[in-house]
DNA sequence: CCTTCTTTTCCGCAGAGCGAAACCACTTTC
DNA sequence: GAAAGTGGTTTCGCTCTGCGGAAAAGAAGG
C-alpha cells in the first residue's frame, strides 16, 4: 500500500502496543524494555507510559522497577463476558465437565491468527501453565485453533489456512502437522494437539457454532498424565456432547 | 494546573476513552453516540474507531449498527488475572461458598472512585443484573466499596473519603449513609449495602489484605429474597471466615 | 424517487507528538 | 570518594500528525 492510511491514528496504536507488550510479558517491563520491544524512542515510550499511568491502565511496580497492567484493564473485557450468550450457556456445562473429569475446561474464540480463552474453569489436575481468561495462543499450536479452523466454511477455511501457513513459513515452521490436525478434526469432530506449544502440554478441542459465532470448547491437559487415547475417546466424547447441546454438529458432514 | 502536561499524549487518551465508553454501554454504539458521549468531533471519532477496528479492539455490529468491544480486549486483563496470587487463593473458597450458600460470590479491588470485580462466581440464586469479571461500580453504592474504604489506614482512608464525598456532593448526593456504612464496617468487620445502586440489589462485603494489596470479598444479593439479618449474620460470618484464611483481620482493631 | 440522518473523507493548518540530545537519579565499580 | 554505567525523564527544534469544519458519500425510511 503506497499511500499511508490517512485515517489511522498512529499515537493511539503506539499506546495500545505498549499495553499489548505488557499483556504478553510474565513480569513488569521498564521503559527500556518497552522501547526495545516496540522499536520506539525512549522519550516516546516515557510519554506513552506516563499517559497510561495517569489514565490508570498501568502502574509502576517498584519492587520490579517496571510497569504492569492494572485491574482497570479488566473493564475493557467486561461487555464481552457479560454479553456473550454462548458463554452463559456453556459455563455450567464446562463446570460440570471439569468437575467430572478433574481437568481444566475452557472456551476459546479466534482473534486473527490467535485463539483467546474467554473462560477457563480450573480442574483439580494441574496443567503446568497459568491459564486464565484473556490468555492467548497461536492457532497452529493449539487444539482450539485447529478446531476453529476446521469448523469454518470452505472459503473462509482456505483463506485462513493460507494465512496461517504463510505465517508459519515466515517463522521457519512446517505446516504439515497442523494441516493434518485440522483434517483429522474435520473427520473426527475433535482436534488433538500434544506437545506443540510446550513439552508436557496438550489439548483436545471441539468447535461449536452459536448465533453465527464460532468458538471452541477445549480441555488443556498435562500430556505426561493424560494419554492420547483418553483424549481421543473419553474427553472428546464429553466435549462433543456439550457442543451438541450448544449448537449444530461441527464440522458439517462432508465427503472425505 | 496552569501548564498543560507536556508529556500527556491526548490522542491515546481519546482512543482509550472510546473503549471505556463502549465498556460501559449495554449495547453497541455508533460514531454519533460516541461523539456525544466524549464531546469529540465526528470526524475525530471516525478516525479513532477506524484505528481501533484495524487493531482489532472493536468491531462493527451490523445488526445494531454500532461498535462493540471484541474478545481481544480480554488479553489486556490476562496478566492481572494470571498473576494475582490473592485471586488464586481466594477462588476455591469463593467457589465453595457460592456452592454452600447458593449465592454469587466475588472478589473486588479498588480503582480510584470505583470498585472492579476481578472474579465473579455465579450461584444458583439469581441477582437481577449481569455480573462478570471487569464489571465496576462506584464506591458509595457498593458494599465492596465501603469495605475497601474501611480497611485503609487512617490517612489514606480520610483522603479517599474526602474525594468520595466531594464526588457525591458534586452529583447532589448525600454522603451520610455511605459514611455510616463505612463506620459500621469498621465496627463490625463487614459492610452491608441494600438498594443503593438499584432497587432490589444489595451486597455484603469483607475486606482482605494480601501482600500489601487490599481487596474485598463480596456477595451481591437480591434484596427481595435475602434479608438484612441473613446478610449480617450467615453471609457475613462466612465471608469473614474466608477473609481470615487469606490475610489479617480487617479493619484493624481500633478504639470506637 | 426524495429526504433525513449518519458516517466518512477531504483539506488547510497549527500545534501535537516526535526523536536526538541534554539532563537527572541511582547504582556499581575501582 | 570519583567515575562509569544504567535507566529514565525532560527539553526543544521541527515536521508532519491529528485536528475539526465542511463537503461528499452512504444508509435508512417513507
Amino acid at each position: 500500500m503506497a499511500d499511508r492510511d490517512r485515517q489511522y491514528v498512529e499515537s493511539l496504536a503506539r499506546g495500545l502496543s505498549i499495553l499489548e507488550s505488557l499483556s504478553r510479558s510474565q513480569k513488569p517491563l521498564g521503559n527500556g524494555d518497552l522501547a526495545k520491544m516496540t522499536g520506539l524512542a525512549a522519550s516516546t515510550i516515557s510519554r506513552l507510559t506516563h499517559t497510561l499511568t495517569v489514565l490508570g491502565y498501568i502502574r509502576l511496580n517498584r519492587a520490579y522497577r517496571g510497569y504492569e497492567l492494572t485491574p482497570k484493564n479488566l473493564t475493557l473485557g467486561y461487555p464481552v463476558l457479560a454479553e456473550m450468550r454462548l458463554l452463559e450457556q456453556a459455563r455450567p456445562h464446562l463446570e460440570r465437565l471439569s468437575h467430572a473429569t478433574g481437568e481444566t475446561t475452557a472456551l476459546a474464540v479466534r482473534d486473527k491468527l490467535h485463539i483467546i480463552f474467554v473462560a477457563v474453569i480450573e480442574g483439580e489436575n494441574l496443567v503446568a501453565v497459568r491459564l486464565a481468561t484473556g490468555g492467548r495462543l497461536r492457532i497452529p499450536v493449539s487444539a482450539a485453533g485447529a478446531a476453529l479452523v476446521a469448523a469454518l466454511p470452505e472459503d473462509e477455511r482456505r483463506m485462513l489456512l493460507a494465512r496461517v501457513r504463510a505465517d508459519m513459513t515466515r517463522n521457519g515452521q512446517d505446516a504439515k502437522s497442523f494441516l493434518d490436525t485440522v483434517a483429522a478434526c474435520r473427520r473426527d469432530g475433535a482436534a488433538v494437539v500434544r506437545n506443540k506449544w510446550r513439552t508436557g502440554i496438550g489439548g483436545i478441542s471441539v468447535p461449536v457454532l452459536h448465533n453465527g459465532e464460532y468458538a471452541a470448547l477445549t480441555i488443556p491437559v498435562a500430556t505426561g498424565s493424560v494419554s492420547e487415547e483418553t483424549m481421543r475417546t473419553t474427553l472428546a466424547d464429553a466435549l462433543k456432547e456439550v457442543a451438541g447441546i450448544l449448537g449444530p454438529v461441527l464440522p458439517p458432514p462432508e465427503a472425505p
